[in-house]
DNA sequence: TATTGTTATACTCTATAACTATA
DNA sequence: TATAGTTATAGAGTATAACAATA
């Protein structure tokens, strides 16, 4: 294995995570980007369709299709801002809120059972390598 | 943005580096996975299906379709492994690793240039971290 | 019986470009 | 002119199940 590399590292990590997830979710019968923009509305926030974007790293040509699902099954709603009529504030719905506590649930769970046995100094190098890597793009 | 989740961070590391890489490569014409395919060979190593999936967290099924595509580009040759007749030896031609190792050069100067000011203990700590993630499945 | 890898199917994700509406 | 978001298209990734060959 190659796991020296910093990005090969989280490739794999990535797809393993992303598969235990809808593992443990299977029963929402959620797709992992599904999956991933519930969690980042979880917060309750309404964004528009470019915040959400730079929030999961998807463009927003894939958002457009992940949303149209999830409104569609009536998790959020998508309403002119009319601050700015060109874009759309994206909200949860009370089913959406629902679904999204179970997401984060498992996520926060899956998160505290991988990584029991690591120090707070551990992952605070972890978060600082991650958000440095994303700001490459 | 919900930066204090491990897997959202993850994630969102994940679409944004593929994204620089994929456009650092370009004029390679290659997909992220036959990005990620030729850099976990890039050691020169043989490897089968089964490992390449577990290196990549890809699935055998998705491989197969990757795996064609290098093939018919004279990037992998596939040989029947005479220790087990089920399996094939996956190796890199000459044009393959003289593609992987521009991958992996791309990889190591996005790598120096985003984790430029880190240093060794927080690089440490992430790859504990994504250690312990990636054997959650 | 279990494992390796492929095939088949249907759906989702991605890249690119073009487009509408608004700023 | 620039930005927000959608649409369109074609190709690639995914899940699932079934399958042949080998162990």
């Amino acid at each position: 294995m190659v796991s020296d590399s910093v990005l090969l590292a989280l490739q794999r990590a990535t797809h393993h995570t992303l598969q235990a997830l809808t593992a443990a979710l299977a029963d929402l019968d959620l797709t992992a980007s599904e999956i991933d923009t519930l969690a980042n509305l979880a917060d309750g926030r309404s964004r528009n369709v470019r915040e959400l974007s730079l929030d999961t790293g998807t463009r927003s040509t894939t958002l457009t299709g992940v949303l149209d699902r999830l409104e569609r099954r009536g998790y959020v709603t998508r309403e002119l801002d009319p601050g700015d009529r060109r874009s759309f504030r994206l909200t949860l719905t009370g089913p959406g809120r629902t679904a999204a506590r179970k997401v984060r649930a498992a996520v926060t769970e899956l998160e505290a059972t991988a990584l029991a046995g690591l120090s707070a100094r551990q992952l605070a190098g972890y978060h600082a390598v991650v958000s440095a890597l994303q700001e490459v793009s």
